[in-house]
DNA sequence: ATAAATAATAGTAATCATTATTATTAATGA
DNA sequence: TCATTAATAATAATGATTACTATTATTTAT
């Protein structure tokens, strides 16, 4: 894989926030930096991205997010306000609640937790 | 709501089938019996059915999946096959082990398993 | 450092799942 | 039976994502 300052800008953005953007809202970023940068090009290195795991996407219907952090992590999605949030349990720790009783093989495990955030809560 | 024929056999499909169908697949059963249904019926019933929880749908990426079992359980997507299980583990097991540790309220939890099911596994 | 090879890009078109629109048809209640 | 109006078929529109292609930029060998 060469380099590219497309995807070094792409990796950047995702890294430096905490807000799960889908492709729509990175790729509005990566233009402030790469004004004529293409829609394509952002889908093409989150693609790449994800494959090296260097970030992971979650999907949470509608769109696809991204998310920075590649540490094992699950997320919560509030109905209220669409904000996605993360929920630092380890997918084993649900996984081992589940493994005795299939005859599956478990690569990869992934907790959508739907509701209200403590933040709508309030309000 | 008024009662429809189109409804009817919809549901009638999806309560006989375990395989988790596509908006795709059902549209496909649903012509041969009425042959000049159309998809936008197929969906707005689909809908309609999902908030009266007759059926569930589920999002495994790609195309949304419909599940005539309504009863609290989980699901596992075959990476191989890409056949989906039902895993019957309650939502209510995987949001104890939470709970405590996060201010959300949760009033939904989808357990999303990937990895190879036990046919695969052999071949 | 220069040139050849080719990966990556910008721009755009195409695809796929889903939703919206609208004139027509059919279920319901008087 | 008829008036009301929900539901439909057919089709257009949308939104996210992927595919295509000529051009540009990175890498490798000279």
């Amino acid at each position: 894989m060469r380099f590219s300052k497309q995807r070094e800008s792409i990796l950047e953005i995702i890294k430096g926030t905490y807000s799960h953007p889908t492709a729509d809202w990175i790729y509005a970023q990566a233009r402030l930096v790469i004004p004529n940068i293409s829609l394509g090009t952002v889908y093409r290195n989150l693609g790449q991205l994800v494959d090296r795991k260097e970030i992971r996407a979650l999907d949470v219907g509608g769109a696809i997010h991204y998310d920075g952090q590649v540490h094992d992590h699950q997320h919560f999605l509030c109905a209220e306000c669409n904000k996605v949030y993360d929920i630092e349990i380890k997918s084993g720790d649900v996984v081992s609640l589940i493994e005795t009783k299939i005859d599956h093989h478990v690569t990869e495990c992934q907790v959508h937790l739907t509701g209200t955030c403590s933040t709508c809560k309030q309000n």
